[in-house]
DNA sequence: TGGTTTGCTTGACCTAGGTCAATGCAGACG
DNA sequence: CGTCTGCATTGACCTAGGTCAAGCAAACCA
């Protein structure tokens, strides 16, 4: 069983709708487990046996066609549920972009245990309606937006994401970060080629917007003017 | 209140989940209402103050940039749900595509109410994950589809949904309909410009893949190859 | 019944971003 | 310490799809 009352996302993850006899019922279906940088914890297509809460790591959600074209169509972050509960094959792979700590069930246990607890439905409907407006968000960028303004939505979403899963309620902009990502994974991500990635960013760069201390860290200089570029004004 | 009874899409809609006594209950809340082609129900960042079955007919979920793009990021069809429950404003519009019929709440007595109703809100949950596989089938549309492929998998979508709820499960393949979109819309929806649609429509009619009546039919004269083109085979 | 409007198509041209091919550069390894 | 290996950057070129500008046809209307 997982050991929920120290779990350091208990008050972020949908667990948070549960009371404490709850909560010990639930983390005696679920496992800790740990997926390494480039693990695949779901494939595409596959029938979905497992859902999970991510404790640690970022973790991409990825369709592909069959000439190999690769799309990222959602990214998680600590707290946040991972999986297609209620039956349905899971129609993108699940892959780990960091090492990540993940609290895992199979899919019919949970499914089970969702359906006698109407406060944890509830959550879960809070939050893939959430998720559901930001893949809408995300499409308006993929249909719409140019490279420049694609690359600055991604640097701000990035930064906000990951301040507000580090819950730092005080500090809300993170300016310096690591990026939980390559560039080709940042082109498959945007729907551009890791080339017009990289040209983005070095005139983000000499432009003094950002900068860009090592392939994977990025510090935000002038965020006023990153997040004008972000939102086309 | 409305008429739930004699109501054509009381089988498909979230209201599939309620006892007749509770769908009573339900039907007292909401009203029926028309609206014409072109009318706008919510407005894009508006406060979401109401939520809604559809009857009958089109609507669209859009969203736009400061300087007037639009990404449509989402297509609504008879049975299926408009609205954002349980607070939040609304981050895109909804407007009637088509002459429409809708099975309307306001947004605080239909939170009240699927509060208390636990299958309610589970039809709803199932509903909603349905609604976020499709907009990650579109974001990999939008992000690394070519255009002929965009139109393809449109042309198939909407034959494939107005098939659905037209409730012909006995005659699965429409391959005649009226497309409930104009050619702006449909650029709208697949991230192209007018132009783009028109010649691509032009070309898989020279192609004999398809037949167009009129501006507004769309005939299928060979679906197989259709289909090899909208999964980019 | 002929004129206007509205939406669609077509053509000529242009450009943002893709493609292909070096080159650079840091961490890993021997 | 070389050198290897895997990213990332940069440059030169190309093309899918955008832009701009006519035409054209059905519906609308006087």
């Amino acid at each position: 069983m997982s050991d929920c009352e120290t779990c350091v996302v208990r008050n972020r993850a949908i667990c948070s709708a549960l009371m404490p006899d709850e909560l010990t019922a639930l983390g005696k279906l679920g496992r800790k487990q740990h997926v390494s940088r480039g693990q695949t914890l779901v494939w595409e297509g596959d029938e979905s046996l497992v859902v999970a809460n991510v404790i640690q790591g970022v973790l991409k959600l990825s369709v592909s066609t069959q000439d190999g074209r690769e799309q990222i169509v959602g990214v998680v972050f600590p707290s946040d549920f991972i999986g297609r509960p209620f039956g349905k094959e899971s129609p993108y792979g699940v892959t780990a972009l960091t090492d990540a700590e993940v609290c895992i069930f199979t899919r019919t246990a949970f499914d089970g245990f969702a359906k006698e607890h109407p406060d944890l439905q509830h959550k879960l409907l809070q939050r893939t309606l959430d998720e559901l407006d930001r893949a809408r968000q995300w499409m308006m960028l993929l249909g719409r937006k140019t490279a420049s303004e694609r690359i600055a939505t991604l640097l701000i979403e990035i930064s906000d994401r990951l301040g507000a899963a580090g819950c730092s309620a005080i500090a809300p902009f993170l300016d310096k970060f690591e990026l939980p990502m390559d560039r080709q994974q940042m082109g498959d991500l945007l729907g551009l080629t890791i080339e017009t990635v990289s040209r983005q960013l070095t005139k983000l760069k000499e432009a003094e917007i950002i900068e860009l201390p090592d392939r994977r860290s990025v510090v935000i200089k002038d965020r006023r003017r990153l997040e004008n570029i972000a939102t086309a004004a």
